[in-house]
Order: C-alpha cells, then sequence, then structure tokens
RNA sequence: CGGGACGUAGCUCAGCUUGGUAGAGCACCUGGUUUGGGACCAGGGGGUCGCAUGUUCGAAUCGUGUCGUCCCGACCA
C-alpha cells in the first residue's frame, strides 16, 4: 500500500489497529474499487469488483443450497404494514428501523408499506396459502434480495441501509426436522466461509437478548477481525410455530389433523465482503481469498520495446491456456505503467497471484508467479503452468486460512472475571471465553463496562466454565464475548 | 437520535486567525524518452471553496441555518 512498504521487505502482518484500522477499512475499499458512496445517506454503490466478489459469492453458496435440496423463488419488495402487526416480537424488532412508503402516484396509499427489512412475514403469508397437507412439507425456498434497514451507524459492506443478501425460508412437518435444518444450514454457512472465504469460524447460539426478533432459537458463526472484533459472518433461526401462528400456515398431517408447521429462516448478506476483507487485508491491502476473487491471476507482460511483440505474443497464449483451464486470468499489457506500479496496485487490490513475463523469461521458456499472501516468487516452466497456476492458487487459500486461523487463536482468551474480560480486551484485543449464568442483567453489564457483548455460546469448546463472569453464581453456559461490528 | 471534529480540483490537503483576482502534491490530457518493485522531460485541462441565508463596497475566510462525512454512545446481517 504505501511506497515504504517495499523497503521493510514483504511484510504481510501488519494492519492497522484501533481507530486507523477502520480508517485503513475504508481508504482500501475505495482505493481498490470495490464501491463508491452513494448520495443517499448509509447506501453504498457496488462496483464492478466489489460485485463480482458477491456475484463469486453467491454461484459458491447458490450451489450448496440446492444440494440441500432448496429452490430459488422471488418475493416482493413491499411489505403491507399489517403483515408486521401479526407477530409481536417481530414488528417491535424491526419497526425502529423499517422505512415506509406512504403515498405513490400522487395519492396517500390506504394502507402503508414497509421496503422489506426481511421477508418473514411475506414468506409466512404464502405459506399459509400454499401448504395444505404434509405432502406439501418440507417447503425449503430460498430467495436472493435486496433488503433495508435504517441503522443509525453505517459502515460500508458491514451495516449499510440497503443491502444484498440472500435469505432461506422453510417450513416443516415438526419440530424435529426443522431444527434439522435449521443446523444443516449453519454447517453450509460454516462450510461456505471456511472454506471458500477462508475465514475460521466459531459456530453456536446466540443468547436470548441477541436473538433474532420472533425467533424460538438463534444460531450464528462468528468471525474475528483483524482488529480482534466480532462480525456475524451468518446465521440461522428456528422459529418454531410463532410465524406459522401468525400467519395461519397450517397442514393436514398423516392422521389428518390440522398442524401448525415450524419455520426456519437463515441469511448470509454482503457482509461477508466487509469481513473478508478486515480478516485478510494487510498493510498493503486487500487479499481476496483465490475462490472468490474476481481476478484471480494477474499476468503482466514486462520488458523495452524491442522485445514487446514477442513477449505480448507469449503473454496472450498463456491467457488463452489459463482461460481455457476455467482460471479467472486478466492481462494488464498497458506500456505506460510501469511495471513496479502494476505489482504495488494488484497487490493493493488483493490479486492472489501475479504473473510476470518477460524477455529473460522467454529465453528460458519460464515465467514467475508471485504469491500475494506469501510474497514467494516462483520460477516455473511455461510448459506446466495451468497445473502450477492451480496449486498455487490452493496454496494461497491454505495459507490465508492458517494464518486467519493462527490470528485467532491467539487472540481468543479464557476468562474468568469481568476484570480479567477488562484487562484482555484493553491490552490485547480479541475474544473471551467466559461463564454466564444466564440473566440478562449480567450480560448487560459486561457490555456497559467492557463494550464487549456476547457473541455465542460457542458448540465447541462446550460449557468449560462453572462460574459468571460478573456475579459468580453457577454458570449455565459459556459465552464468547467481543466487541462487534 | 445525543456529544465532538470536519466539508476547498478526481484524491490528500494548504489558504480562514487579521475579508481584497483560487493554491500545492498526486491523478488526468498531449508529445517524447522509459519498462524485472510505485520512471522522467516539456506543455495542458479542471474548482459558482457542501448548500442556503445574513453582515459587507467586497465572503473560501465572519454569523446563522441546513445537508453530508468521520469519531464516541444507544440500534443492528
Amino acid at each position: 500500500m504505501s511506497k515504504d512498504s517495499k523497503d521493510k521487505g514483504f511484510v504481510t502482518e501488519i494492519t492497522p489497529q484501533g481507530e486507523d484500522f477502520s480508517r485503513w477499512y475504508i481508504d482500501v475499499i475505495k482505493k481498490a474499487e470495490l464501491m463508491d458512496y452513494s448520495p443517499v445517506r448509509g447506501c453504498i454503490v457496488f462496483r464492478p469488483d466489489g460485485y463480482e466478489l458477491w456475484e463469486n459469492m453467491q454461484r459458491e453458496l447458490d450451489q450448496r443450497f440446492k444440494d440441500t435440496g432448496h429452490r430459488n423463488a422471488y418475493f416482493p419488495l413491499f411489505i403491507p404494514e399489517s403483515f408486521f402487526q401479526k407477530e409481536k416480537e417481530h414488528v417491535e424488532g424491526f419497526n425502529p428501523e423499517l422505512p415506509w412508503v406512504t403515498e405513490a402516484g400522487g395519492e396517500k396509499l390506504e394502507e402503508r408499506l414497509a421496503v422489506r427489512p426481511t421477508s418473514e412475514t411475506m414468506f409466512g403469508h404464502m405459506y399459509s396459502k400454499w401448504i395444505k397437507s404434509y405432502r406439501d412439507l418440507p417447503m425449503l425456498i430460498n430467495q436472493w434480495a435486496n433488503v433495508v434497514r435504517w441503522e443509525k451507524r453505517t459502515l460500508p459492506f458491514l451495516r449499510t441501509s440497503e443491502f444484498l443478501w440472500q435469505e432461506g425460508h422453510t417450513a416443516h412437518e415438526d419440530e424435529v426436522d426443522a431444527r434439522k435444518e435449521t443446523m444443516t444450514m449453519l454447517d453450509v454457512y460454516t462450510d461456505f466461509v471456511q472454506n471458500v472465504l477462508a475465514i475460521p469460524v466459531i459456530k453456536g447460539q446466540k443468547t436470548p437478548s441477541e436473538r433474532f426478533a420472533g425467533a424460538v432459537d438463534t444460531y450464528s458463526i462468528e468471525a474475528m477481525m483483524r482488529d480482534g472484533r466480532a462480525v456475524q459472518a451468518g446465521t440461522s433461526h428456528y422459529l418454531g410455530t410463532k410465524f406459522a401462528v401468525a400467519f395461519d400456515i397450517k397442514y393436514l398431517s398423516r392422521q389428518n389433523t390440522q398442524e401448525f408447521c415450524h419455520t426456519t429462516s437463515w441469511g448470509v448478506s454482503t457482509r461477508l465482503i466487509g469481513a473478508l476483507i478486515m480478516v485478510h487485508g494487510d498493510d498493503r491491502g486487500l487479499m481476496l481469498p483465490p475462490k472468490v476473487a474476481p481476478t484471480q491471476v494477474m499476468m503482466i507482460p514486462i520488458g523495452p520495446p524491442k522485445t514487446r511483440e514477442q513477449v505480448i505474443a507469449k503473454t496472450d497464449e498463456l491467457y488463452a491456456q489459463l482461460k481455457q483451464a476455467g482460471v479467472r486470468v486478466r492481462v494488464d499489457d498497458r506500456a505506460d505503467v510501469s511495471p513496479g506500479w502494476k505489482f504495488n496496485e494488484y497487490e493493493m487490490r488483493g490479486i492472489p497471484i501475479r504473473l510476470e513475463l518477460g524477455p529473460r523469461d522467454l529465453e528460458n521458456g519460464v515465467c514467475v508467479l508471485v504469491s500475494r499472501v506469501s510474497g514467494e516468487k516462483k520460477q516455473i516452466p511455461l510448459s506446466n503452468l495451468v497445473a502450477e497456476v492451480q496449486a498455487m492458487l490452493d496454496e494461497v487459500h491454505r495459507q490465508m486460512y492458517d494464518r486467519a486461523l493462527k490470528f485467532r487463536e491467539e487472540h481468543f482468551f479464557s476468562v474468568d472475571t469481568l476484570d480479567e474480560l477488562k484487562a484482555k480486551l484493553e491490552e490485547a484485543r480479541g475474544f473471551a471465553l467466559a461463564g454466564w449464568c444466564g440473566s440478562e442483567a449480567c450480560e448487560k453489564q459486561v457490555k456497559e463496562e467492557s463494550g464487549a457483548t456476547s457473541r455465542n455460546i460457542p458448540f465447541e469448546p462446550a460449557d468449560t466454565k462453572h462460574k459468571c463472569l460478573v456475579c459468580g453464581d453457577v454458570a449455565v453456559h459459556t459465552v464468547a464475548f467481543a466487541r462487534a461490528y
């Protein structure tokens, strides 16, 4: 990123901290042209490099949804106000942040319409019409959509007024089946975030105060950013029969009785883009996971005009080979920009592999591959290019995951008291595991004194603590606390 | 929505205290020389100083209002 970084050698561990971290974050996503601010408060424009990241995530997720039996559909943007009134907790949870359409075509609407913040209500309404019999179940539908939540404070990708996401809504015969779906989708998210985005996560259950508005149980995967703060990377909810009762989603059972469905919902959003930047980025800028990087390999032909034609011809040939093999590759053959400038530029943009090709390489029948994550330069024979590139992409993914995991482990603490928690967060930012008695009051006190909130009750390691960090009473759960985005 | 800071060229900012013809670096355009870690020379284009309003002969500069951004709190994928 900075001009000085070459003097320090290839250092990729440095990421600015504290207030500088959010400055670094905004700086880097703007410079890398992932997004720009919209004229409307809290909304952002996804530029092509940012949007293609999302498209690549969508493709990977969608495949996993289909592999688990789901189908895509599309539900309306506008939701009548009366729908929100049907589920008490839901309306209380979302009312403060709803945008309303009150007139259209110059006339006041009879009933005002919310721009959807989430679609449980609309799905509930439609499911009550579509579901008649146990033979219609389970109903497993996902939609890719935009939603709006008028949040007080915004941050690009991580919390914007409008954001893109997918929301799955399913209906089942009974609690067992619905709970199984809830966990299946949490596992799908875990697989995706870890194996595609190279971000290790902590899987667990939300405490009641952090639960989704209207859910019986909420589960989440939590990721640790490089400033030690947490980002909720995905959620999956078991909604019980709350929405089924509110929207009259009933079916005729095998025993010929009317039963309420048990429903679930689950979602991940473009906030994952923010998370992957904050997890993987370094002093040089972005570092994109190879499996979703819009450009995986940037080819840079090098050399004076004399040899240029030859080099470009070879570049084109190699480009075709890589493209043929399914590698997302681009060429920067601009003659008016120096190679050094390009090296820095594409490191800042997080492109996993740089391929250099110059006259010297041409003579020897080789090219140079440079890894964004390690800085390793590798001279490889052109005859084996495709295999070498694919191997290096896998290697980059693995190293990124390992690096993120190592960072998380080094910043994952175990504490017994609130004072210890405060001290740990002060001296070494990160997550802290602690016992919790189950009272909201203790949770609140943790937040007031340390700024940390309960992220979730991790499945692993399960309940290792015996005393509440605040009141000292018997701990009912061991909770991961952290400051969160 | 409360407390604080800031809005001047595409970007980073200077100028404001003490009112008097709009500035720099980078980026951009043209021509040439360059090309293995952010090249160089010459020439050029670009801003109703966030917006509104007041004071003044005269406002980027002083006052008021407003909108926006950032930081700190409450809300959150």
